[in-house]
Parts: C-alpha cells; sequence; structure tokens
DNA sequence: CCCTTGACCAAAC
DNA sequence: GGTTTGGCCAAGG
C-alpha cells in the first residue's frame, strides 16, 4: 500500500504504531521476540519491527530492550548488537543473560492480546 | 518509481 | 556449537 490520490501515505505509520502499542504491554522481567510482534500484526515483517523499534524516540516510555531476537540472542539496541546497556537493563528486570543470550522458554511473554 | 538498507528468521552447510 | 544464504517487508534515498 502506498499512496491515495492526494499523495498522502496511507498505513504508514501504522505499522509502527502498533509495534511500539505492543511493546508496551510487555511486563517486566518477560521478554519477546521481533517475530511475535510482526505475527501479531499478520505480517512477516520481522526486519521491519526493528525498523519501527529503532525509530523509537522514546525508550524508557517504550521498553524496547525486552524485544530480543528468536534464536534466544538479545540482539540490538540503539542500532548496536549485543549492546551492554540492553542486557543491563534486562538483568535489572530479573532476566538472567549468559553470553549474549537468555532462555526463551523461561521469560518469553506471548499473550500480546 | 526503482534501489538499497536494516535492532530479523529459518534452513543449510 | 558457529557462520552463510536467501528471503522477508517497511522506510528512506
Amino acid at each position: 500500500m502506498k499512496t491515495n490520490k492526494y499523495n498522502l501515505s496511507i498505513s504508514s505509520n501504522m505499522f509502527q504504531e502498533k509495534v511500539l502499542e505492543l511493546t508496551k504491554k510487555i511486563p517486566k522481567g518477560k521478554v519477546t521476540t521481533y517475530k511475535e510482534i510482526a505475527k501479531k500484526l499478520k505480517s512477516k515483517a520481522y526486519r521491519a519491527v526493528g525498523t519501527a523499534l529503532r525509530n523509537n524516540k522514546t525508550p524508557i516510555i517504550i521498553p524496547c530492550h525486552r524485544v530480543v531476537n528468536s534464536n534466544g540472542s538479545v540482539g540490538s539496541y540503539k542500532g548496536v548488537e549485543n549492546s551492554k546497556e540492553k542486557i543491563k537493563l534486562l538483568r535489572k528486570e530479573g532476566v538472567k543473560v549468559v553470553n549474549g543470550k537468555l532462555d526463551l522458554e523461561e521469560y518469553l511473554f506471548l499473550d500480546l492480546s
């Protein structure tokens, strides 16, 4: 979907908005994956989810550090892979991170309604 | 418009 | 266990 006859974007930003909304719902001490967020949006735009979070201007309000890769590695934060800051935040919330990875079986939060 | 770039994923080496 | 490869799709140039 691109533009309408007035050359205005139709559904741009909606994707990002939804991503941020879902991210806000992740409880402290839990995480979710880029894939699960995309799935909730009925999309396979895994990468676009990352793009949306990168665009996030309010990292405190939007806890984007709780979004990780589906293989259990923490992924990136503020454009930096395996960000020390991201790991720190997660640990502070009670998530065990070992060697840049965590146990999804234990921490994955799926009920994003 | 077309082309490139990613905070990714799954499968295959 | 790890690295590479092709695919994915929204955004920006």
